[in-house]
DNA sequence: ACGCCGTTTGACAGCGCTGTCAAACGGCGT
DNA sequence: ACGCCGTTTGACAGCGCTGTCAAACGGCGT
């Protein structure tokens, strides 16, 4: 693209080695607030941008963050990729996705295969937080990492997470708050971060009133779970007011299988998803959830990465979840 | 991440040149077929990874392509987006996702400058195939270009598309044959490629039994379009027996529409997509709709942008479009 | 055996930055 | 006015590759 504008060139016009551009572009300490604003000044005349290549390659950075999870076509992973891609870019990184799709010594191997090869200066990891094996690797490794929602061994390392139970509380207390007493609550087993059911005894509810259905996404996409929550629904005497789907995906699933067998949405039954995902808008009704600040949560990510760790304990930032009421509740209809 | 071996490392094991490995590691003519050997078993006796920065800053060449798109969070972007990751590392690239909400000076103004940033060795256009100023600029800066589904000025660049209506004629020959003869047709505006009533009218349907609906996307979220495509169906008379949706998101929006006012789909209303998006799996029903193959486009728009023009014309790849029959659509109910 | 010319190889410099280290600066106390 | 020491600056080398160009090689015709 012709042209390039070099630091050198900045360095001359600004009257300063090209050392000290570099400094001010790093935003180093040890530069005289009016040099400083003179190579700001010789930047911005000549619109200087930094050649990243030369950057890493000098400073034996990568500039580059991966994201680990485990299904990339997931709806959550790619909303924190695409979070996670902004947060980045502010900061003049770059985010690769990695795709680890199940804890085997063969996906392993090649895991460490492509982090030697893209020599990322650290990694975020989501779904795979709680995976010893993993974590056991980066550390040998020496890549630093933070965890995204580890549902184990909090201390382990610096991790980004919420409220134990906050989402599942809140939605829990909606539930109660609109007179629902009979509950379908599905959970997926492996993933032990949200216990809905506990969250809903809390608020109130009666262990028999409770359904709880674990289902396993191995082999199965949302939106089969969806429909088998659905059908087990149809059988139940007396049946659910309402229903807990364990995220949007699955209970866009089960709403239009309710649709489908004359269940009216919210006036028959009410559902409610979690992730905030888009499908929660793009359906009728729309699906009250639990929305979760992914930009947020990246952009914490991010810097716990990038800012040592001046203590010697993991540090853990928490960002609040908030209830998104929509359409899909409502209290319950009258009993029979 | 401790011991890097370099280019030197191999070359010292292999008993020749760095420039030599270099030359093999990059896939140059002229070396002996005996060197390549030697110094290849030398790269995996040492599982050698060259380092990209340097090879990037040494080339000047970027190893980085743009996608560009103008709404980031569309499914259809995001879709794109990951086949082009995974076409990109094929080839040892890596794909930027780059934004251009609108065509105004100002936005186009912040992309040259993200551009020469970036310093991308080419880009990829969607759904901006069709914009002059864009591509102007782009010849301007003489970064290289491909173009996905251009719908005008077809021999201005190097491109990926489908057949000229293939898609829209796969769906009105499938709603032909099923018997439909009513139907509602969303079309959007300014995005010109596809034309799904003159389809229609090419498989038999008469003018006077399609309703076209033209929809401008700003503004609004697919949610909102289905829904008054919804609305829209409600109030006709004879009502249509099929609608066809612009895409997946809109069709997936109608549908649970339509089920909330108790159209029962496909028994009262046949509803087809297009994209082949994930929602139209995830629904009940689950829709039919056209599959557009974005691996496999995403690859050879890869493949042009990497492979130099030897000839003097801009070089055209046709990828073959397939209709996925699903659930969505039935014969029409029997004429009250 | 010699020269010719296309093929294969390597020496060297340099891409555009940053790390290291030493020199210059400048404010303070005496 | 001088020395001291923390702050600010710059000289220099080098990160790990590839481009350029020239040298070495090797097969062919005579």
């Amino acid at each position: 693209m012709k042209t390039t504008v070099t630091l050198e060139d900045v360095a001359r016009l600004a009257g300063v080695s090209p050392k000290t551009v570099s400094r001010v572009i790093n935003g180093e300490a040890h530069v005289r607030p009016a040099t400083r604003e003179a190579v700001n000044r010789a930047v911005n005349e000549l619109d200087y941008r930094p050649n990243l290549a030369a950057r890493s390659l000098a400073a034996s950075r990568s500039l580059l963050i991966g994201l680990l999870g485990m299904r990339l076509d997931a709806n959550f992973f790619r909303a924190m990729y695409f979070s996670g891609v902004r947060a980045c870019r502010a900061r003049g990184y770059h985010l690769m996705a990695e795709e680890v799709p199940e804890i085997t010594a063969s996906s392993l191997a090649e895991l460490e295969a492509s982090l030697r090869q893209a020599r990322c200066d650290g990694l975020i990891l989501t779904q795979l937080s709680d995976q010893a094996p993993v974590l056991d690797m980066l550390e040998r490794l020496q890549v630093p990492y933070v965890r995204l929602l580890p549902g184990t061994d909090p201390g382990r390392s610096d991790a980004v997470t919420n409220i134990q139970g906050e989402g599942v509380q809140l939605l829990a207390e909606h539930l109660w708050q609109l007179g629902h007493r009979r509950v379908l609550v599905s959970s997926l087993l492996g993933s032990g971060q949200r216990d809905m059911r506990a969250a809903l005894l809390a608020s109130g509810f009666r262990a028999a009133d409770l359904t709880e259905v674990k289902q396993d996404w191995r082999g199965q996409t949302p939106a089969e779970m969806g429909r088998q929550l659905g059908e087990q629904l149809l059988t139940m005497n007396p049946r659910p007011t309402a229903v807990c789907a364990y995220n949007d995906e699955i209970a866009a699933a089960l709403i239009s299988h309710a649709w489908a067998h004359g269940l009216s949405i919210p006036a028959d039954l009410t559902v409610v998803g979690y992730d905030d995902a888009e499908i929660s808008r793009v359906m009728w009704p729309p699906i009250t959830t639990v929305h979760q600040p992914f930009d947020q949560m990246m952009s914490e990510a991010v810097n716990l990465l990038l800012t040592p760790n001046s203590g010697d304990t993991p540090r853990t930032v928490i960002c609040p979840l908030t209830l998104k009421v929509r359409e899909s509740s409502a209290p319950p209809p009258a009993e029979a």
